[in-house]
DNA sequence: CGCGGCTTTGATGTTCATCAAGTAAAGTGG
DNA sequence: CCACTTTACTTGATGAACATCAAAGCCGCG
């Protein structure tokens, strides 16, 4: 399962710039003492819808997926993320229990925090509490303005929106390993498995992607953005 | 257009309670000095897509939705809400302009704060904070969630919900004067405008609601509600 | 009282989900 | 390490759900 690390350097973490850039070095000694670090298998959860929330969770390291489960069982992807945007996100501080579920696509190594110990913070340390504000908002921002994008667009728009997205956002690179199934594409942007992977097929006979297995190239970045853009 | 108001009675607002309830009487006296109360009739626009924010602005009294447009210039509804939301709430913290517009669906009041101030507030005053940053979270989680019900559901499963949500979250009776067209029904849950009357045709066909012009009736709560469930 | 926008309904076509059947890949246990 | 099982992927065929188009009625407003 889960192993936990040892040394606590808080003071040198990247992390440190996103949110606790207004914390002393005294308060980032008590954070070392409140904190956690855990590492996580690609595939294993990292928190559980109706789970109680007791921790303040950033990803550090590694790539998730935010969902949830319909009552009729299947699974909608909320938002798929890199380090730095928080892990347990959305209801922290609005709800006593996660909302959605959160699952490492890649090994992923999360750091959390006494949620209490952060709500005292946020209260003593004006700085720290408008930064943290700001990066949720921001993060909430991004994750309705991309259901909106997605929303209006159709099969094969909504297809090349994900992989330009992987390229562009996740990876940076035209060429990268698919973290997610099929099915998982599907589940985001809200079609059949089928036609996703028809869509993607349609894609490799246009020559607009390259596929080896998991690993996808994007050959025509241009007509992707053309086809994201009209449908 | 907008007419001010000129008395300044923020100690006695309704609103005092929602976010403002960890000021002392000092700060409420200043806050009266850095509000505007403005008035808007129906389908005035509040703010616009684009516009720089400057105002902290909430809703007073009335009715609002929030939408955007999209490039190929239809509207993209994403929340239809009542007072004590937020009106300018997405992106206040975290952009410097506004993504989404706001207009009235109803005659509305709205009381706007200069930023700065509030910033000030959020800064000195952590209980403050606290309360806006619950208050802010719980806006996002219920778009985002309102969002992902909306998607999993099939057309008349969608209209239905509307339905649902206008009867029991904004008018809080079976018998209400529906606010908005058939085509911004259409443009919030993603459907066209054609299906959207179709469907109300439908379930007045069967008896489910009574439409008199703009006035709808819900009869058959328990079939809705089994609609809006399970399509 | 006539014009333009919203609504309504039917007819038609497109888009997409579903079903099915087969193949490849990836675990799993002996 | 191989046989076995399961899960993911793939493709085609079919039908359902929904968009679009068009024509007509209604309503509010100048």
């Amino acid at each position: 399962m889960n192993e936990k690390k040892k040394p606590c350097s808080c003071a040198s973490c990247d992390f440190r710039e996103v949110v606790f850039s207004y914390l002393d070095e005294l308060s980032v000694e008590e954070l070392c003492d409140h904190k956690e670090e855990l590492f996580f298998r690609k595939g294993e959860i990292i928190n559980h819808e109706g789970e109680k929330i007791s921790n303040f969770k950033y990803l550090k390291s590694g790539l998730v997926k935010l969902y949830r489960r319909t009552p009729n069982g299947d699974e909608q992807v909320i938002t798929i993320t890199r380090p730095f945007e928080f892990v347990s996100n959305m209801s922290i501080f609005s709800e006593e229990r996660y909302q959605y579920s959160v699952s490492a696509l890649e090994d992923s190594v999360v750091c959390m925090v006494n949620l209490d110990f952060i709500k005292q913070l946020f209260l003593k340390n004006g700085g720290f509490a408008m930064g943290l504000l700001t990066k949720i908002s921001r993060i909430n921002d991004k994750i309705i303005s991309q259901t909106l994008d997605i929303r209006q667009k159709n099969l094969i728009g909504r297809v090349a929106y994900v992989l330009l997205y992987f390229t562009n956002d996740i990876y940076k690179s035209r060429v990268f390993d698919l973290p997610v199934s099929r099915k998982e594409i599907a589940d985001y942007i809200g079609m059949s498995t089928a036609n996703v992977i028809r869509t993607m097929s349609e894609f490799k006979k246009e020559g607009i992607i390259r596929v080896f297995g998991k690993t996808i190239e994007v050959v025509d970045m241009a007509k992707l953005e053309v086809i994201s853009k009209h449908g």
